[in-house]
DNA sequence: TTGTAAGCGTTATCAA
DNA sequence: TTGATAACGCTTACAA
């Protein structure tokens, strides 16, 4: 790899010289600046990101950090996408760090990241507190994406969880349900309270009163969430409808009705946060709410590069809108 | 973030002797190794990767490239997961790279993974020759994976795709199947035409003449499997099955199938390359051979470390068996 | 407009 | 066993 000096070179000129023409083309001379770009085109000349990196407070040579839970889940893999487009628009890389959620691994990637001097970092709010504290004291700019926290001094991207679930369960409501599962993440987990509140909300809006009998909670996985819709397909007076609060409980609930051999939506109906791509596939086609992760990565990102233009701007807050996928698995409902 | 000269001057050392402590811990003086560890404790002194990697041929501070092109394609998270796993073991952070098969972004990535100086890249070889050839000399540790290609030179890892067509079109005529139509991606990808070979063979060894007018091509993406399958359930004679040569295509062919009305697998039978978390759930559950996409992330990535600690050894070739994943979705054939 | 030189945080070489 | 110091490739005062 050519370097700096080899260009100078190269061009009759000091390597100081070459760096201006990169970073300030206007500060040099027209005739020296073409040379020097002859030489920079004839070197295939590239500046080395990791000498750029070593000066501090370098605007160029960006490294983003991409902290998530599991690239497997494709909620994730979208954000993912959104973030990597906009950083590749301009000119950053991007480190993936999958945590599992996991105080070990993301003590690593916030270790890496640091030592990276990585100019930014966007991540879900983590559960434990104190490893919060540490990211808030990275010392780098920072976003936070699908779950909000209390505290405001942080760019934020969102989706309205509550009125997603309300308008998803507004709709099974008015299809003439009346006893609707929830199968749910953890309440600790913001996204998974506002999930339940919207849920609460439309029941209560109808005058449906709230039995807390068919709201299960457990870790926001397939098995789980096969688990507990066992559970409530075992209830003396099941549910007549279930909704999902996220992709993957979503897997172990169409698990669950498949293995208790019901009909959708003529036994029970099913509905979803979260669409996917075989959403529409499924027999009968799953209504959902879609979320607009992509969206959300590339909010999350362009957020971060704002940050460290203008450091000192006020946090913002952007509350994404999801939508409410009508397809066929809600039926025309009934009261069991 | 404490320097090397802080701890240095912490423990009353030179800085030679605190990066001794750190990197050959055994040549120094147990005494000084105690104060020194103190001091690094005490501040909480981590090394600065950045620094590191900018010294020539530096074992230390990992830096892995991963070219992929797209993360939302699930057979991708697999293998990147797979990547980041060993990756993390190893105490090294990977830059994610979407290509969409680009050569812009090809070209970008490869130009940053070696301005990052990089300590390798694991990526599918890539389809247009001179990028190839300019990875090739991209002067840094390659892997490819998915892919093969006749140059021997570089290590690699794969799937037996001709078997695993082979096997599921096999379980396609042994239940009676004679016209089998195979959504392909262009068979200028290894992969691609490696699925037909195995498609062909089959169909070779149960004396089935080959029938090219069953057999479509184009980009591997969803709705050119839509398109293609309607093309060929448009046939006078249409297929008794389908096989999907990829997940992105299977999402084409099953949409098509459902447009069309047709059951499966009273209608049409459908099979695909590429299990996902959603096949047992679709109804019926869906026949497909299942790529150990995890483990090709794996095994690249520990293909990748030992080559960067042996860099003559010779080039290794992996091939992984994909399995034959039989559900519900063939039925018991007929011959149309 | 250009060049010299210091500095970024390490590791490696060489002397002590 | 330890410490000075050069080097990695770049950017940026500062001087010319």
């Amino acid at each position: 790899m050519a370097t700096l000096e080899d260009v100078a070179r190269q061009a009759g000129v000091s390597v100081s010289t070459v760096s201006r023409t990169i970073n300030r083309p206007d500060m040099v001379n027209a005739d020296t600046r073409t040379r020097v770009e002859a030489a920079i085109d004839d070197l295939e000349y590239r500046p080395n990101r990791v000498a750029r990196r070593l000066r501090r407070l370098d605007g160029r040579a960006h490294m983003l950090g991409l902290l998530i839970p599991d690239i497997q889940n494709p909620f994730y893999s979208d954000v993912v996408r959104g973030v990597e487009d906009v950083a590749y628009a301009r000119d950053a890389a991007v480190i993936l760090c999958n945590t599992d959620e996991t105080s070990d691994r993301e003590q690593f990637y916030v270790d890496v990241l640091k030592a990276e001097s990585a100019d930014g970092v966007i991540l879900p709010p983590i559960a434990r507190s104190d490893l919060n504290l540490d990211i808030k004291n990275i010392g780098m700019p920072l976003v936070f994406f699908d779950r909000r926290i209390s505290d405001a001094s942080v760019d934020t991207v969102v989706v309205d969880n509550e009125r997603g679930a309300r308008d998803i369960v507004n709709h099974l409501i008015e299809l003439g349900h009346r006893r609707i599962g929830l199968i749910n993440g953890p309440e600790t987990i913001a996204t998974s309270a506002e999930r339940a509140a919207g849920y609460r909300r439309a029941l209560h809006d109808h005058g449906i009163p709230f039995d807390d009998e068919l709201v299960r909670e457990g870790r926001p996985t397939r098995d789980a969430g096969k688990a507990l819709t066992d559970e409530l397909l075992r209830l003396d007076h099941a549910p007549s409808a279930l909704f999902a609060a996220n992709n993957q409980l979503a897997l172990g609930v169409l698990e669950s009705v498949r293995e208790h051999d019901l009909r959708v939506p003529e036994d029970i109906a099913v509905v979803t946060f979260d669409d996917a791509p075989w959403a529409k596939l499924l027999d009968p086609p799953l209504t959902t709410v879609r979320q607009p992760s992509y969206e959300m990565g590339r909010r999350a990102a362009e957020l971060l590069f704002d940050r460290i233009a203008s450091p000192d701007r006020a946090a913002a807050l952007i509350v994404l809108q999801p939508e409410l996928v009508v397809r066929a698995s809600c039926g025309s409902g009934m009261d069991t």
